[in-house]
DNA sequence: GATGAATGAGAATTCATTCAT
DNA sequence: CATGAATGAATTCTCATTCAT
């Protein structure tokens, strides 16, 4: 144990530039953060960062992957499902749960939707939206329960952003936000309901 | 008819700046659009914009304030309305053909989010959607049908963005949407349907 | 008498832009006056002051002729007069009366003088400053005695704008700071007094 | 000695923008010099001067917090002495000095006062030069014995830039400028002398 | 692992001035 | 007499990034 608890934990800077990165993103937005801003509050030169991380873009990239391998998980997982009510829903819960673990990152994805769409993160992030919808719509059903389906996903997406204006305890809203998108699917799967 | 057509015509570069300014912003966000872009498009120097403009910001505005009055007097005329079931799906009608004949403006308001926070124009928009949200639920009610109400409006709003993922005729598809969002408040409102 | 006391006096724009000018150059400094904002106060356009004027710097010099006539009468009087005590005293008397009428344009003057420098007005100022103390000194005098005699003229040039900080009726302060002045040069022409 | 006479040395560079800076300001005016100019006396880009100073006040500023030491010492000084005819004096020889020590940014303060007023360095100069008319009037003795301390303090100040146009040796006449302003103080009190 | 120093590129904005009408 | 519209030139300042040490 000697060494240890010195002024900084070694190895820590790399996680410690996401953290800070993430925090001014999220608050500032990704072009108003500087690396210079970054800098100060960690109290390293900014040459350190660079020793860590190729690129701005970069820091929001490794902050991206580490944080959406749930959401990875969730679609690796539905792909190998038969695509039913059952699996609709068990997605959205899922969903629902990957995403209450990360709401600063993707309340700050949606946010930065103009600036990013040019960087990396911003494609793959798309894919995750785009790749889970698929998985919700079949396109041999009625358009208007394909809507059904694609609204769910979008009412839990930004639902989750907008719960903090409707008063009450947060996890209760969670769960009715939750069980609105399941009717929501439900309806559009008359039979099996 | 003398003397027009000429090669820009008069009082126009005002409306000319909104335009490009608006394609830009769009394009390519508030961020990354800069006053020589728009300039350099234009053909006129920068100055010129500030002749017609005292700032980036005023520019954004004067568009918003353009195209967002329809918004203001749904706003308006809800407010002296009863808040009932016919009233919020009237709203939400409303509301869907305001929104058709703004996407790009919107769609923008959107995907800038973090940028235009500090802004007046991000402000302002801020209010229409929550003067909206508030015309659509009822506080005395149940949390999960103030919820109804509230996704409804996401739906309508969010997904008419993501509309264009979807095949189908585009006029179809709104009124498949509008149709959802009807169900939902209708939801809401067991008594009265 | 028919057609005055319109909104606006004929022939009155010139006189009304010096007036501004001079107030804004006075409050604000030189550079830090632009001619938008003499024309906003004004209530013209900017061309408007170009009708009357040629540039920014034939403002101030039209401002500048006009109220250092009273000095150029001193040093031509000045010039026709026999150089011992009582002809330097009646300068500075004289000198003293033409400051008091001219105090905000001379102040502005001191204030920037690094500004007018390059300009017109600053070189006719200080061949107004330079005349006046060669009238006040004799080349074949001591040192000492030349000095003196700059120096009352410093005085009373600068005490002028020091006189604020000091408590007191301002017209005694005046005559105090005239009589010390007096006292100077009397100094400075021991066998006259 | 290896290693020294490299093209630019170590850790030169700050001292280096201060003394370009303060020439250029002291030649063109604060305004009329900018950081381009001063950049490209000392080939270096515009960014590297940020590096060293926030903002091109915060250059003057540091010029001026350097070369104003002295004054300070002299109230700090002169606050703790008895307010009496030695004092004084000995306060206008220390002045006198300090002055002579920094002629250039002086004339530079006084030249640009429109320009300074809104500055950070504008209100310390200020405060200095009402601190030394403090320590040097008594507001319980006549106005004239005030203003011919204010003055002595005027006409050394201002008296230091006007020596210039009188020929003659330029330390001769820094005492013999110095000697009138000792017999002004002396004149204000009678009974001391 | 880290830093001091520096850079190229570019941003928004302001100004005095002009010209056609 | 006056204006609407526009311009060339300049300004301060910020940013992501790099390099020698």
């Amino acid at each position: 144990m000697a060494g240890k608890g010195t002024k900084k934990e070694r190895g820590d800077t790399r996680r410690r530039i996401q953290d800070v990165a993430l925090e001014l993103f999220v608050r500032n937005g990704y072009e108003k953060t500087s690396l210079r801003e970054i800098a100060e509050i960690l109290e390293v030169s900014k040459p350190a960062i660079y020793y860590h991380f190729k690129s701005k873009e970069d820091i929001l990239l490794s902050i991206f992957q580490d944080l959406s391998r749930p959401v990875d998980d969730i679609i690796s997982w539905g792909r190998q499902q038969p695509r039913n009510l059952e699996t609709k829903q068990e997605i959205l819960r899922r969903y629902s749960a990957a995403l209450e673990a990360s709401v600063p990152l993707v309340r700050f994805l949606r946010e930065n939707e103009a600036t990013l769409r040019d960087l990396k993160v911003g494609k793959e992030f798309g894919q995750q939206m785009t790749s889970i919808g698929e998985m919700l719509t079949d396109s041999d059903t009625s358009l208007t329960d394909q809507l059904r389906c694609m609204s769910a996903l979008l009412t839990l997406h930004f639902g989750t952003f907008a719960l903090p204006n409707i008063p009450g305890d947060a996890q209760e809203k969670r769960s009715a936000l939750l069980e609105i998108t399941m009717e929501m699917v439900a309806a559009a799967h008359p039979e099996e309901a």
